[in-house]
DNA sequence: TAGAACATGTAACGGGTTACATGATTTG
DNA sequence: CAAATCATGTAACCCGTTACATGTTCTA
């Protein structure tokens, strides 16, 4: 009856991978920047923090040190509840952080030539995204990737066809020359 | 000769808007929610910190307090060298959390018909934001926004109809219907 | 004139970021 | 065998969020 802890999307994710087997901190790093690193960040610190948190709440529980300090985290019934709790209450609310467009919105207060270098570099770097998003999307093969993740693949390579587009469709003044 | 203090996008937002005129906290709020809220957010309870931080560093000098202990801010010498220094910086990199992504790859964890119910409550909000983007950018008198306002709006436009494109284009398992 | 909304903050917490430490393993 | 890299963490800081307090002005 008691309601589960409440995790964060960090944490939860953590426990997501889990369920299939136990794994160490390291393990989960790798996995984590594998499988969500592009929709969301985290740092083996962060990892780690987690981990430890979760082991003192009952959500995980840590295996026996091997070589090098390793230690692997087992979820436990109350890790597995944690998690469908978190992915039931649906997604918290997007916080939209885009330091790009502060830029552009002070950009009266740069020199025009410096403004539009920024821009042509941040164009690039979508440019290179979109180009990477790609190339897993033709080369890998499809069948290896479930309806699922093809969503999100197909959701960043939406999301930087629309940026590269909204670059190209700036004024001459902003994107220079 | 002396490199002016750095300071974080959130900080260099009002020292951009006190260029104009003094302000107090509460106008900064305002300004911020109604020029830049779109695309980074911010609490009152961050504005007063920071003007307090900055206030300290020299950034900033409070005025005497008015009515309502309310308290104008004037930006100062080294406060316009370091909001010029963070803006020909450029911005700092993207970093790109999407709850909602996090929700879709472990959709597979979920009831099919609580996911789409999910991702439907989601493509509603979106579906919101885009019209209240495109009210702005149809009836308010055009001529009123700067080329950089402009182009701040324009990007919120192409994302979200790029968002709403992704949900419609999603499998039928993971739309519902 | 009582209650609602406005305006101005402080305090505490949560969690992301950065810096640092250290032993294990691999590689030149 | 020395240097580089891998793997595992701790500590501190920064900053966004939430909760709370309090006086002021407006409105029914």
């Amino acid at each position: 009856m008691d309601a589960p802890p409440k995790v964060n999307s960090t944490a939860a994710s953590l426990l997501g991978f889990l369920h299939r087997q136990p794994m160490t901190g390291w393990e989960l790093v790798q996995t984590a920047r594998r499988t969500i690193g592009d929709f969301w960040s985290l740092t083996p610190s962060q990892v780690y923090r987690e981990l430890n948190g979760m082991a003192a709440a009952g959500l995980v529980e840590a295996g026996q040190r091997g070589s090098r300090e390793r230690r692997p985290f087992t979820i436990t019934a109350t890790g597995r509840a944690a998690f469908r709790a978190w992915l039931e209450a649906g997604p918290s609310e997007e916080t939209i952080r885009m330091p790009m467009l502060l830029t552009v919105l002070f950009g009266e207060e740069l020199a025009s030539d410096r403004l539009s270098a920024i821009l042509r570099h941040q164009r690039a770097l979508h440019a290179a995204r979109l180009a990477a998003y790609e190339a897993v999307n033709t080369t890998d093969d499809r069948n290896r990737r479930t309806v699922y993740q093809q969503a999100t693949l197909d959701f960043g390579i939406t999301y930087e066809r629309a940026v590269l587009a909204w670059f190209d469709r700036l004024p001459r003044g902003l994107r220079g020359g």
